[in-house]
DNA sequence: GTTATTACAGACTCGTTATATCTATAATTA
DNA sequence: TAATTATAGATATAACGAGTCTGTAATAAC
């Protein structure tokens, strides 16, 4: 398990921007020199960040992108899941499984405890990188 | 990114095993019939925990599989690791980078803090998965 | 209006990994 | 010796990740 290439792309993309903090949109090339990624592929990403709605596309000349708001109130949570989609870590797979039957017997709501476990430890997680934001990445 | 299947039936098969709580090894027939998999594919799985020395596997007539220590000395972090191997949830891909450069040159240690968040969030990710233990999934 | 610039959508390629099966082998008990 | 059981290795298949290419639409400058 691992996060995605896209996913880090995207965040040193939005560290970019909020280190400029340019009241130009930035253009896809000069976003793809710096981070040393294809400009078609990197495109691709930050349209995935456009549509979770946390930058601004502008088309043609002149054109670029921006942040959508404050680097301050773009969590790295938002970034991740705009790129690796919204899926939980943990998935049950088997629950016609005897195995399930036995598990979720014992327990009043229909949630067994294994994935209890799993979904807390995600919401954990989320939860600390909800409170990290771009901002606290650059230099003050 | 999303945790595998084998991750998922190692969790359910241990959960199994310490339920059981038998003096005998369980025999991967009746394991993979509990949990509805075939029997070949959760060989391999369990081949996995007991090269991480969470189960002891016995071959040849009357053998199986035991857990190798106490299930509340084994956690949900022992398995995930077991199973989805060792690597960091986060890599640096773009080490060479004017991004890179750029931000590794506002830290005094070699880390951005980019890097040392996706870190922290892991770290503590890994920290609670470690502090949950098979045997607390199970009915007392 | 025309042209240059830029983002966007969609198809596509390629390589890797996940999932799963099959078979032959080795180890152990009866 | 025979039956049972785990294991290693080869193989198959599908899914996914990573990346490219091309044509299209929108906007600004001229
Ligand atoms: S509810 Fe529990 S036992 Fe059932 S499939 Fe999910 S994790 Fe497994
Ligand atoms: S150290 Fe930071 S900037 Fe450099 S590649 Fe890693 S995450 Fe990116």
């Amino acid at each position: 398990m691992q996060f995605s290439k896209s996913t880090d792309y995207a965040l040193h993309a939005l560290a970019y921007l909020a280190h400029l903090n340019s009241s130009e949109p930035t253009g896809i090339k000069q976003l793809a020199d710096v981070l040393n990624v294809s400009e078609t592929y990197l495109s691709k990403i930050m349209t995935n960040l456009r549509k979770d709605g946390l930058v601004n596309a502008v088309p043609g000349a002149k054109g670029g992108y921006e942040l959508a708001r404050e680097a301050s109130r773009i969590s790295f949570l938002d970034v991740i899941l705009a790129l690796e989609g919204r899926q939980h870590l943990f998935e049950c797979s088997n629950t016609t499984s005897k195995q399930h039957n036995m598990l979720v017997q014992e327990t009043p709501a229909s949630e067994c405890r294994i994935k209890r476990v799993m979904d807390s430890a995600e919401t954990q997680f989320y939860e600390y990188l909800s409170n990290q934001s771009i901002q606290s990445v650059i230099s003050q």
